[in-house]
RNA sequence: GUGGGCGUAGCUCAAUUUGGUUAGAGCACAAGAUUGUGGAUCUUGGGGUUGCGGGUUCAAUUCCCGUCGCCCACC
């Protein structure tokens, strides 16, 4: 069985837009890459025929989620996530850090690891950082993710703080407890909007040593000149040949400003869940499918589309459809998004590899129109 | 034909008994929010000749008369 392994291919000469080259036990990514999310084991809406059709490389699920339903001991005896849920190419699993900030009236933080209570059940469950390498390890997912703690956006330094240290005695703890080889590890750094907890949280992370680092507690609220800030500051002190993940994000035009300062890897659930409500992304903007201005309105979404959404349908079809609660609407215009964030990402890392990705950028925003709707 | 009931927003219904501020709600419709998931949820908005006509009154969705429509029972 192949190993993790990171390479890094090219660097643009004129920012710092990389490319690179992953191999996994499932398969090959090239780098800049969008992750479409798949929390339950299942890209909303998307059979994985349809995850592939759009051009994925690699999914996202989620260990908090899949462990309490159906649980790990379910999956690992089906022999697995990747057979489990029909998908034979690459998977990422988020460790349920996320989870601790977006369940945070369901948890309680203490020094061993978080408390929930199940948002399912409301049974009580205990995670540790062992415990969430554990299960992840017998999803079988590619690369796994360290149990992290993602506080949203604050100006109290010393909460942020509190979290930086956290995550980084938790890291320690799941780097020594992880034991599949054939599966990456990736440390996760955080630090809110503050350089000086970012670069401390980065150091000690690359100090314990991981197959890949990601940036979290980003897109939680911050404004975001601050984002970027960062990006800007700690992209660059990320080791280069490893993998840079940033997590959570984002808009077409987050990859844009990430991957112009050397960010990697993105997942989001932008293109899934905005396809469940009737709005599709675009080259052109935002079409806000279910808007009754599209009642009559023969052209696809994107005329110069591919998707078989955009090949076979009018705005006035699907936006019938979204209307009437139908699920194909929503399966329709989630192919469409889900194909349009990878082949944009896709695009970028063609005109890095051509040394044309700030003309490329140039040309998008011209025609992007952020307030489409 | 006789007796009774009902008619209020696109739909289902409040408010009428005892006349009193600008006739409300849910759903639907419309617009917005959505970043390691949320088929969720929230915010905002447009909508009314209270079936129609007349009367009483300072004031009528409310009381009275007529009329039209629908429903029920009886002939």
């Amino acid at each position: 069985m192949k190993k993790f392994g990171f390479k890094l291919l090219g660097t643009d000469k004129k920012c710092n837009a990389r490319v690179g080259h992953i191999t996994t036990p499932h398969g090959e990514i090239e780098t800049p890459v969008f992750m479409p999310v798949g929390t339950q084991g299942s890209v909303k809406a998307l059979t994985p025929r349809d995850v592939k059709e759009a051009g994925s490389e690699i999914i996202l699920s989620n260990a908090y989620h899949l462990y309490i339903r159906p649980g790990t001991e379910v999956i690992r005896k089906l022999g697995g996530l990747h057979k489990f849920m029909g998908w034979d190419r690459p998977i990422l699993t988020d460790s349920g850090g996320y989870q601790v900030f977006s369940l945070s009236k369901l948890r309680k933080i203490s020094e061993d690891g978080v408390t929930f209570n199940s948002h399912f059940d409301g049974r009580e469950i205990h995670l540790t950082p062992e415990k969430v390498v554990e299960i992840q390890e017998a999803l079988g997912s590619d690369i796994a993710m360290i149990f992290d703690e993602c506080p949203a956006a604050s100006k109290d330094k010393h909460l942020i703080e509190k979290a930086v240290n956290i995550t980084l005695r938790w890291a320690k703890r799941a780097k020594k407890h992880h034991k599949r080889r054939s599966q990456a590890l990736f440390g996760i750094v955080q630090g809110g909007t503050f350089l000086d907890l970012r670069k401390r949280s980065l150091e000690e992370t690359l100090a314990i040593g991981f197959d890949g680092y990601a940036l979290g507690g980003l897109s939680v609220g911050e404004p975001k000149p601050e984002m970027l800030k960062i990006l800007e500051e700690i992209l660059p002190r990320m080791p280069d040949d490893k993998p840079r993940y940033l997590m959570g994000v984002g808009t077409p035009v987050d990859f844009f400003e990430a991957i112009e300062r050397g960010a990697d890897m993105f997942d989001c659930v932008n293109p899934t869940r905005y396809g469940r409500n009737g709005t599709a992304f675009t080259s052109d903007g935002l079409v806000v499918v279910r808007n009754g201005k599209y009642q009559k309105d023969p052209k696809p979404i994107q005329k110069d589309c591919d998707c078989y959404a955009c090949r076979e349908f009018s705005r006035a079809y699907l936006r019938h459809l979204v209307n009437s609660h139908e699920i194909l609407g929503a399966q329709l215009i989630t192919l469409h998004n889900v194909h349009f964030f990878v082949n944009l990402v896709k695009s970028m890392r063609e005109h890095i590899r051509k040394g044309s990705f700030l003309a490329f950028k140039k040309r998008f925003f011209n025609r992007f129109d952020p307030d489409s709707r």
